[in-house]
RNA sequence: GCCCCCAUCGUCUAGCGGCCUAGGACACCGCCCUUUCAAGGCGGCGGCACGGGUUCGAAUCCCGUUGGGGGUGCCA
């Protein structure tokens, strides 16, 4: 039993979208910090300037306010802190702890070829007594006998050999402190108590302990290692392969109660047959102990029927003060563009749909009309969907993008090329300014509406010729 | 390759040595209710990966096999 403040941290990289995965974790975090009065921090770990952007953090809180997340302390940053890291890295240098190393990946692949060995650093550098000038990566001396273990909540004991840990990097040539050190020291720094993180860094952890014993910092943090969230397939969803933004969740109508409570299914269940839960009985409930260490799936389909249940629960007027809410956001970007256009507030909602029905269909009149004028109709939409899927996404871009579509495969004239965009992406063949409208909606519900019809059209050539 | 982790219905899970003829939920199927469609009610389908132990007794403990996953970055 642990008498020191339970303070716990959501620590994300700015790099991407604010994940599903990452919402539970956050959302673990935040409900063992809720139930035992402790401190929720929110660190952004964007130590690596090359690829962060600032629009992600503020979609990382953006994300985390709408599920109700509330963080007690932060958003710290750690591009705010390097002082802290410096200060380490010279106390691991005064100790011996680290040693500079001038091997390129490249060097080092190539001597694991030739002496036949696995991929690892070889310790090529260990004695080689190099300054710790800037220009030189640093490296961990990990030791070559004994082993590191601890007692994960979830996992319980996890033991490495010291022997197969390599010499990790801690600091850049560039001198930018890297993850695993920045993470430790802030960690220390925080007092974190319980470090709650996804699967995926177990393998960091033995690095972790080492760091935090080099650098004396006294009793270490609990660990607990949550399940990963998988696709159907079993893997780590990834952004390449799965819906995992979270706000494409929002944007398509799930409430962030469902949500919350669907996450909260996702490795954990509580007593009884139960499974809908309000927040407040998740916190009271939840127990970080009992959570499985096998991955779960995240599964659509159920996540449906929660919301749904959540949706039920709603009284009349909470559902059309909820519907309303979400309807305004998705099409209020568009209001100044259809104010000149619509002649009734019908009309407003009939050209603004587009931006909330999970799919068009395009009206089977207008589609072969439209087909009978353009020959090169299927053409279009093949070249638009390749086009719009990689220029930049702005209406100017995205506009010279079609009408650069529309030239490859001879149809110079943009309203001509068009079209058959147009009638794809709303179901109508007139509405709002096409090319704001598209920089609206989004890249990925653009060109999967375009493919949508590309097939669509493809199917019937086939069936045609 | 090496290291680590995981293994109950299709999916999320309950189970922590006898309460298990393995329970619930989603999905699917059927029936009821209903002017219709949902919702709701009732029922059905469907699972302890395999092989050894330990024990009077194993889904539960141990070992192995198989399968799956994660990691193996001057990313986090």
């Amino acid at each position: 039993m642990t008498t020191s403040p339970v303070r716990v941290r959501m620590a994300p990289s700015p790099t991407g979208y604010f994940h599903v995965g990452s919402a539970r974790t956050a959302l673990f975090n935040w409900l063992f910090a809720r139930q035992h009065n402790g401190v929720f921090v929110l660190r952004i770990e964007d130590t690596d300037a090359l690829r962060n952007r600032p629009e992600h953090t503020e979609g990382i809180e953006r994300a985390m306010r709408w599920l109700g997340l509330d963080w007690d302390e932060g958003p710290y940053f750690q591009s705010q802190r390097s002082h802290l890291y410096e200060k380490a890295i010279e106390q691991l240098l005064a100790a011996g702890h680290v040693y500079a190393c001038d091997c390129t990946a490249e060097d080092v692949a190539a001597r694991n070829k030739a002496a036949n060995r696995p991929p690892g650093y070889d310790g090529h550098c260990r004695d080689r007594g190099l300054g710790p000038d800037l220009g030189r990566l640093l490296r961990f001396r990990t030791p070559d006998e004994g082993r590191t273990s601890w007692t994960d909540v979830i996992r319980g004991e996890v033991t490495y050999e010291n022997a197969v840990i390599e010499d990790f990097s801690i600091r850049k040539s560039s001198g930018q402190p890297l993850f695993i050190l920045a993470n430790v020291v802030d960690d220390a720094d925080m007092a974190i108590s319980h470090v709650i993180r996804g699967e995926d860094h177990v393998p960091n952890t033995p690095k972790y302990l080492l760091l935090w014993e080099a650098l004396g910092y006294g009793p270490v943090p609990t660990f607990a290692h949550l399940p990963l969230l998988v696709n159907a397939s079993r893997q780590k969803l990834s952004k390449r392969r799965d819906k995992v933004a979270l706000e494409d969740y929002r944007d398509e109508g799930y409430l962030p109660e469902a949500m919350v409570n669907y996450l909260a299914l996702l490795g954990w269940s509580p007593k009884g047959d139960r499974e809908v839960l309000a927040t407040g009985e998740l916190i009271d409930e939840f127990r970080l102990d009992e959570v499985k260490s096998s991955p779960a799936f995240f599964d659509l389909t159920k996540l449906i029927d929660v919301n749904a249940t959540y949706l039920r629960g709603l009284s009349p007027e909470g559902l059309v003060a909820r519907a309303q809410e979400w309807l305004a956001a998705r099409w209020a970007p568009l209001a100044p563009l259809v104010q000149e256009r619509a002649r009734t507030l019908a009309e407003v909602y009939s050209m603004t749909d587009f931006m909330y029905v999970p799919e068009v269909a395009p009206a089977q009149d207008q589609w072969a009309k439209l087909r009978r004028q353009q020959p090169a109709f299927t053409q279009l939409l093949a070249a638009a969907e390749g086009a719009l899927a990689s220029c930049e996404w702005d209406a100017a871009s995205i506009k010279e993008a079609v009408a650069e579509a529309g030239q490859t495969v001879g149809v110079g004239n943009l309203g001509k090329a068009q079209a058959p965009v147009r009638l794809a992406i709303t179901g109508r063949t007139v509405g709002p300014p096409l090319f704001e409208s598209l920089e609206l909606l989004g890249r990925n519900r653009a060109v999967a509406r375009i493919s949508a019809a590309r097939q669509r059209a493809e199917a019937e050539d086939k069936d045609g010729a």
